[in-house]
DNA sequence: GTATTATCTAAGTCT
DNA sequence: TAGATAATAC
C-alpha cells in the first residue's frame, strides 16, 4: 500500500493526492487515467476517508469491477467492497430500490429493457388506434429517451410549445398522450426504464431534501469516470450530490465523447469548471500505451476536429511500426486478411490470441470476420450484439422470474402467460389489457380476481387464466422460502419451458437449452457467492448486466471482436480497424450534420487508440449490405493520417464458391427501384401532372433547385445534389426544419 | 385459438 | 438478410 505514489508521475500524482474540492482531470488516451482513478480511491482510503463515503461511478460495469480489484489488491476485500462503485444505472437503482416508497415505487420495480419499452409502445400505439407510419415504434422510443435525458418529462412536456410544434410538423400531434400513457403504463406496471433510473434519481434529490442531504452527507467523495459521456440528467444529479462537499473529481477525455445519441453531451467536460469556480484541473498528456506513430496518427486525425479541450498527447514510447492500410476486394477478403494476419503474427512473434482485437462500427459486420476466423480455426469472443441476456429463452424464464417477484410487471406476464401455450391466445390478452386499462388496475389484479370484473372471456379460458395465476401465485409464495437457484430451476421445470426445450432436438433448440443451463449455473454462482441470495436480490441487476459482465474463464485467451462503441476504455497489442468505408465509418446516418461527422472521427481516434504495438486499417470496394453487394468507397478518414504514418496493400482475391454474385449494378438497382415502386393502394398520377410522385427511373430527373415534398420533413428546395447511383444524395433546405441532406433512394420526394 | 406460411420493413452505436 | 407482422389453414 505504500509505494503506490511513486508509480505515478508528477502530474498524476499530484491529480490524485488533491483530494480536497472539485478536480477535473482531462486525460489523453493512455495516459493512465485508470490508474489515477484506483490510486485516488486509495489514497482516500489511507487518508482515513470511510470506504462507504465514496461513491465512484464508471462507464461500465466491468470497468468498476476492475477498478474494485485493483483496489482491492492494496488495501483488501473487506474494505473495496465497500466502495459505492458501479455505472450510474447500477449504483441509482440501488439508491432507488432504498427509497422507492418515496417515489411511490414497490422496493422491488422491474427494469424495462428496450425491448419491454418498445413492446409497452407498440401497444400503446396499437390500443390508440394510430397509424403506426407516422408514429413508429423506434423513432417514439428514442424520442421519449432522448427528452428524458434532458429532464423533460411527460408531465412538463406540454410547457414546451417548440417541441409539441415539432411532433405536429413530424406528423405525430399525438405523441404528448403517447408520452403520458407510456410514463402510466411503467408506473402501474411498478417498472422504469433505464432513463427512469436517472431521471427518478433526480426527483428523490430534488423532492425530498432530507434524501438529498443524507446522500450529500453520505458521499464525502464523489470520482466520476468517462466525464465527457454523462447526459444532462447525470450531470444535474450529480451537481446536486456534490454541492455540499464539492469534494468532485471527474475524469474524462472531450476527444473520447461518442455517446451522443444516448444523449452525452460534451458540453459537461467543456463547462465544468463553470459550476465550480474553485476548480483545479489536471491535464494527462502522456501516452503510455502506445507507439509513437500510433500515437501521431491519432493527433493528426483528431486535429481535423475543430471542437476541442486544446492538449498535446505524447510519448516516449519507440517508434513501432508503421500502420497498414489495406484494401480488399470484398467483405469476405477483409475477413480473410485479418484472419491470416493474426495467424501469421501469433506464429512469428509467439504473442497470444489475447493479444488480439477487431474493432468494426456495426455488429452486422462481424459475421464475415468470424467466418473467416472459423476457418482459421482461430478462437474468438464477441461482445455485444445480442446479449445472452436478451435471447429468447433467456428472457422467458427472466419473465417468469420477473413476474414471481413484481406481478405487476406487464410486459413480462404478456411475455409468458401464453408459452408455454396454454389457449390464452390474442383475443383473450386484448381483452384483458382493455379491462385493465379502463378501471385502471394491473393485469395482474385483473387475472387474480377475474370474476369481479365484466370482461367477455368465455369460462373455459377463465379457468386457463385462473391456473395461470395459481401457477404464478405458488411461485410467489415460494420465492421468500427457498434461494434463487433452486426457484429458478423449479419454475423453468413446472413451467414446461425446460420441457419444451428439451424436446426440441434442433441445433438451435438444443443450444437454447444450453443457454438455460447456463443461466441455472450463474444462479447458482450466484447463491453461493452471495448471503442474500432470494429470487428478489438476483433479479434486481440482471436487466443492467450486458455481455461484458459475463466472460468466462474459458474466453480469456481469445481473439476479441466488438465494436468501436464497446472498446472504449480497453488496451490491445494488435488491432484491427475493419470496414473503413464511406457511409459505414463514418456512418451513412452521421453524414448530415458537422457535429455528427466530428464524432464520428473521435470514434475513430478510440479505436486507433486502442492499440499498443500495431494498427491494421482495412476497407473494401465491396460490401455485402442488407442484402445485396454495394460498392463502397474508401473512408474519409484514412486521407486525413497523414501518409508518412501509413504503408498501402492491397489484399489478396480468392474465388468464391458458392455465394451470391459479386456485385450486380443492374440488379442491385432493380431491387431499389422495387423499393421506390409506391405502394398498393397509392393513387397513379400521370407524369406531368401537378404532383407526379417520384418512381423508380425518375430517380435521375431530380435537379438542384427543385421544390419538392418530403412525406417527413414537409416541403423543400433542393440546394445541391452528390453521389451517383445508388448513393445519389441531395442536400435538402426545408422549410420547417432547415437543411438536410438525404439518400434518394430512401426519401421518397415528390417533385412540386 | 394455434401453427404455419407469406409478406413487409428496416438497415447504428448502449445502459 | 432477418425479424416482425399479417394472412392462411387447420
Amino acid at each position: 500500500m505504500n509505494n503506490y505514489l511513486n508509480q505515478l508521475n508528477p502530474e498524476q500524482k499530484k491529480a490524485v493526492q488533491h483530494i480536497e474540492g472539485p478536480v477535473m482531470v482531462i486525460a489523453g488516451a493512455g495516459s493512465g487515467k485508470t490508474r489515477v482513478l484506483t490510486y485516488r480511491i486509495v489514497h482516500l482510503l489511507k487518508n482515513n476517508i470511510s470506504p462507504f463515503s465514496i461513491l465512484a461511478l464508471t462507464f461500465t460495469n466491468k470497468a468498476a469491477k476492475e477498478m474494485r480489484n485493483r483496489i482491492e489488491e492494496i488495501v483488501g476485500s473487506s474494505i473495496a467492497s465497500s466502495l459505492w462503485m458501479g455505472t450510474f444505472h447500477s449504483v441509482f437503482s440501488r439508491i432507488l430500490r432504498i427509497e422507492a416508497d418515496k417515489l411511490n415505487y414497490p422496493q422491488n420495480f422491474t427494469i424495462y429493457d428496450t425491448e419491454d419499452s418498445k413492446s409497452l409502445i407498440r401497444s400503446i400505439i396499437k390500443e390508440f388506434d394510430l397509424d403506426k407510419d407516422h408514429y413508429k415504434v423506434s423513432v417514439v422510443l428514442n424520442r421519449i429517451s432522448s427528452l428524458k435525458n434532458n429532464f423533460i418529462t411527460s408531465k412538463n412536456y406540454s410547457k414546451y410549445h417548440e417541441l409539441i410544434q415539432t411532433d405536429k410538423i413530424a406528423k405525430r400531434p399525438e405523441f404528448e398522450r403517447i408520452y403520458r400513457a407510456y410514463d402510466q403504463r411503467c408506473v402501474k406496471a411498478s417498472a422504469m426504464d433505464f432513463d427512469d433510473l436517472l431521471i427518478n434519481t433526480y426527483l428523490l434529490l430534488d423532492n425530498f431534501p432530507q434524501a438529498l442531504l443524507k446522500y450529500q452527507n453520505k458521499f464525502q467523495h464523489i470520482l466520476i469516470d468517462e466525464y465527457q459521456d454523462t447526459n444532462h440528467v447525470q450531470y444535474l444529479i450529480i451537481k446536486k450530490l456534490a454541492a455540499l462537499n464539492e469534494n468532485i473529481c471527474v475524469v474524462g477525455d472531450d476527444a473520447q465523447s461518442i455517446y451522443s445519441f444516448r444523449g452525452a453531451k460534451i458540453e459537461n467536460i467543456l463547462n465544468f469548471k463553470n459550476d465550480y469556480p474553485d476548480l483545479k484541473s489536471y491535464k494527462l498528456e502522456q501516452n503510455y500505451r502506445s507507439t509513437a506513430t500510433i500515437v501521431e496518427t491519432a493527433n493528426s486525425l483528431i486535429g481535423f476536429n475543430e471542437n476541442q479541450i486544446q492538449k498535446t498527447v505524447w510519448t516516449e514510447n519507440e517508434k513501432g511500426e508503421k500502420i497498414i492500410v489495406c484494401k480488399c476486394n470484398s467483405d469476405s477478403d477483409e475477413g480473410r486478411l485479418v484472419a491470416n494476419t493474426i495467424f501469421e503474427i501469433k506464429y512469428r512473434e509467439q504473442v497470444h490470441e489475447k493479444d488480439f482485437a477487431i474493432l468494426y462500427r456495426t455488429n452486422a459486420q462481424s459475421r464475415a470476420i468470424e467466418e473467416a476466423l472459423r476457418k482459421k480455426n482461430i478462437p474468438y469472443k464477441i461482445y455485444g450484439g445480442l446479449s445472452f441476456y436478451q435471447r429468447k429463452e433467456i428472457k422467458d424464464i427472466l419473465a417468469y422470474c420477473r413476474l414471481t417477484i413484481n406481478p405487476n410487471d406487464e410486459e413480462a406476464l404478456k411475455r409468458i402467460i401464453n408459452y408455454p401455450a396454454r389457449g390464452i391466445g390474442q383475443t383473450t390478452i386484448q381483452k384483458l389489457i382493455t379491462v385493465s386499462n379502463n378501471m385502471n388496475i394491473s393485469i395482474w389484479h385483473l387475472i387474480n380476481n377475474l370474476s369481479e370484473f365484466d370482461h367477455g372471456i368465455n369460462k373455459g379460458t377463465s379457468n386457463k387464466i385462473s391456473d395461470f395465476s395459481a401457477q404464478i401465485n405458488s411461485y410467489i409464495s415460494q420465492s421468500e422460502k427457498y434461494d434463487a437457484y433452486f426457484l429458478a430451476e423449479h419454475i423453468a421445470k413446472s413451467s414446461g419451458v425446460f420441457n419444451d426445450l428439451y424436446n426440441d432436438k434442433s441445433p438451435e433448440g438444443v443450444s437454447r437449452f444450453e443457454n438455460i443451463q447456463e443461466l441455472l449455473n450463474g444462479l447458482k454462482d450466484f447463491c453461493e457467492n452471495n448471503e442474500e441470495n432470494l429470487l428478489a436480490n438476483y433479479m434486481q441487476d440482471v436487466a443492467l448486466l450486458t455481455n461484458q459482465d459475463n466472460e468466462k474463464k474459458e474466453d480469456f485467451n481469445k481473439v476479441t471482436l466488438m465494436t468501436v462503441h464497446a472498446a472504449k476504455g480497453l488496451e490491445f497489442p494488435y488491432v484491427f480497424v475493419v470496414g473503413l468505408e464511406q457511409n459505414l465509418f463514418p456512418s451513412l446516418l452521421a453524414s448530415d450534420s458537422q457535429e455528427n461527422l466530428e464524432e464520428e472521427r473521435r470514434l475513430f481516434y478510440v479505436a486507433i487508440t486502442r492499440a499498443e504495438k500495431r494498427l491494421f486499417l482495412s476497407h473494401t470496394t465491396n460490401r455485402f449490405r442488407w442484402g445485396n453487394y454495394i460498392f463502397c468507397e474508401p473512408s474519409q478518414f484514412l486521407s486525413e493520417i497523414d501518409e508518412k504514418f501509413i504503408i498501402k496493400k492491397e489484399a489478396e482475391t480468392k474465388k468464391e464458391k458458392k455465394r451470391p454474385n459479386r456485385f450486380d449494378f443492374k440488379k442491385s438497382f432493380k431491387k431499389i427501384e422495387q423499393k421506390l415502386t409506391p405502394p398498393k393502394g397509392f393513387k397513379k398520377i400521370k407524369p406531368g401532372s401537378h404532383n407526379t410522385p417520384i418512381v423508380s427511373s425518375d430517380l435521375s430527373i431530380i435537379k438542384n433547385g427543385m421544390s419538392v415534398k418530403h412525406a417527413k420533413f414537409g416541403k423543400g428546395k433542393i440546394i445541391e445534389i452528390s453521389g451517383e447511383n445508388f448513393d445519389k444524395k441531395a442536400t435538402i433546405f426545408f422549410e420547417n426544419i432547415g437543411q438536410k441532406q438525404l439518400l434518394l433512394r430512401f426519401a421518397k420526394l415528390e417533385i412540386l
